[in-house]
DNA sequence: AAGACGCCGTACCGTATGTTACGAATTTTA
DNA sequence: TAAAATTCGTAACATACGGTACGGCGTCTT
């Protein structure tokens, strides 16, 4: 028996064509104000034509769409009258559904922000900003596809952004490149690599700034490192987990965006014009 | 100036006549899903003859009927799209430290994962624990890091995983590989890419069995997909957050580690001896 | 390889829905 | 108290919406 609409889809969908299946994941991702919306607005939405969307409910168990909407607008109802259910069923569910992987991740998550002052986060942000300084990123086994997710964005924003990668004689040969105006950004989380940690040392000979992202155990590169953003990375489970430093990650480039609006603005215009 | 349709009724409900005012009243007490009904539903509960009601809505600064029901849904997207927001933002005295983005990136990861049901999670996850299927992990511009990044913790727990990286050329080929009993795991958000969508339909075509990770908008590719995960990815920014989509893979790590615990744990002894 | 089955979209239809005109009733003003 | 203005409902209207029949297409079966 669902009680609600959404479980019954979740019962159903298999059972489905894929045309209507696709309409049941449009609802579900919307849900449920796509489905108070017209049966061509519904159907545009999902890609597919109306008799589909027709088809869906009518697989639901209702006799027309309208008898449908009714439905919908009566469970929406029942939600709202009742702050408590809301407050009881919705935000903490936490507790019974979610995994316990999930629950530690946000608390990981918030205990690295905490820990992380905001004077910490504007000295870096204002760093990045710098449009004459190199910024080069690179990462360990686990952590180098936060670098280059990060690269990716700080491209969007600014120039002179350049992700390590490959082998480890190519990118220590681009040392050459790095001077004391630069930032070098190292992800190292347990264990850490011995070729960063050579990395780490070297850059720091030659003035480079480091700003490491590690574990609370912190990587030996924070001997080396002018900022360092500890993250939480324990979970219950046998790997660790590194989307407190994926979080933070971004809320860098969000903040760096917000730094360098005017340019950054300026500078996508230019790059949607390229296309 | 009134941000809610709520407030500018409290604001105009004075200056009503005695029927118009009997229907404002009517959508405060059954707010607002008597406003999405028809119009002729809404006057038999409000008591008034149905012109009322589109002179009601007409005197609110709508110039027709489905107009005001357009906005009543939008508000309910609003607010649905973040219930955390009002019962978050109130009580916990981190609202003040947190910065606006890391405050929508949680209620992202929240909602997403509202929005997945346990069933969808554990079929994927059957489906990654089969040692005779192989794996193929694909991405787009922003998001092929966080295909990386599940494809570096994959080759842990199981062999028979392939990153798809570099020119869309070298990875085409690999169609070939790919067969009915295999795993296509897909990440594509806004702006949908062509070469990923080409991708998509050939290996459908072939009988691979993909896994969409999308945003709630849905990539085109929700067509071939066996199954999707939409996560939320707006944020107050100008770029799209993926850290939803990050922690939705990390939790699928997780389930699959535990799924495949006497085997992984053997592979992981194994793995430790080559060192 | 040929047939059968089921799914999906195009095109069309009937109707429920929003809308408007007009007159009765009620309130307001002189 | 009478006239004027405003409000409100009845009834007729047009449109857009939900619903359906049909044919093409892909998929699975024997």
């Amino acid at each position: 028996m669902a009680s609600s609409i959404a479980e019954l889809i979740a019962e159903r969908i298999d059972a489905m064509p894929a045309g209507e299946r696709r309409a049941a994941q449009t609802l579900v991702a919307n849900y449920p104000v796509i489905g108070l919306k017209t049966v061509a607005d519904f159907s545009q939405q999902a890609g597919v034509s109306s008799p589909t969307i027709l088809r869906f409910v009518s697989r639901l168990g209702f006799h027309n769409y309208p008898e449908f909407q009714a439905a919908l607008q009566d469970e929406l109802a029942a939600q709202l009258q009742s702050p408590l259910t809301r407050t009881v069923t919705a935000p903490s569910p936490d507790s019974g559904k979610t995994s316990p992987v999930l629950e530690a991740t946000l608390n990981n998550i918030h205990e690295t922000f905490r820990h992380v002052s905001e004077k910490q986060i504007s000295e870096i942000v204002a760093r990045l900003a710098n449009p004459r300084a190199k910024i080069f990123l690179i990462g360990g086994r686990f952590t180098d596809p936060i670098a280059h997710y990060m690269a990716a964005h700080l491209t969007i924003v600014r120039s002179n952004v350049f992700h390590l990668t490959g082998q480890e004689s190519t990118w220590r040969d681009r040392l050459i490149d790095m001077g004391k105006r630069d930032v070098l950004l190292i992800f190292d989380i347990r264990r850490y690599q011995e070729s960063l940690i050579r990395l780490a040392e070297k850059a720091h000979a030659r003035g480079v700034e480091i700003v490491l992202f590690t574990d609370q155990w912190l990587s030996p590169i924070a001997r080396f490192a002018r900022h360092v953003i500890a993250g939480r990375t324990a979970v219950p489970s046998s790997w660790d987990s590194s989307a407190a430093l994926f979080v933070m990650a971004e809320t860098l480039i969000g903040e760096l965006t917000r730094a360098m609006e005017a340019e950054s603005a300026r500078r996508i215009r230019e790059m949607e014009e390229l296309r």
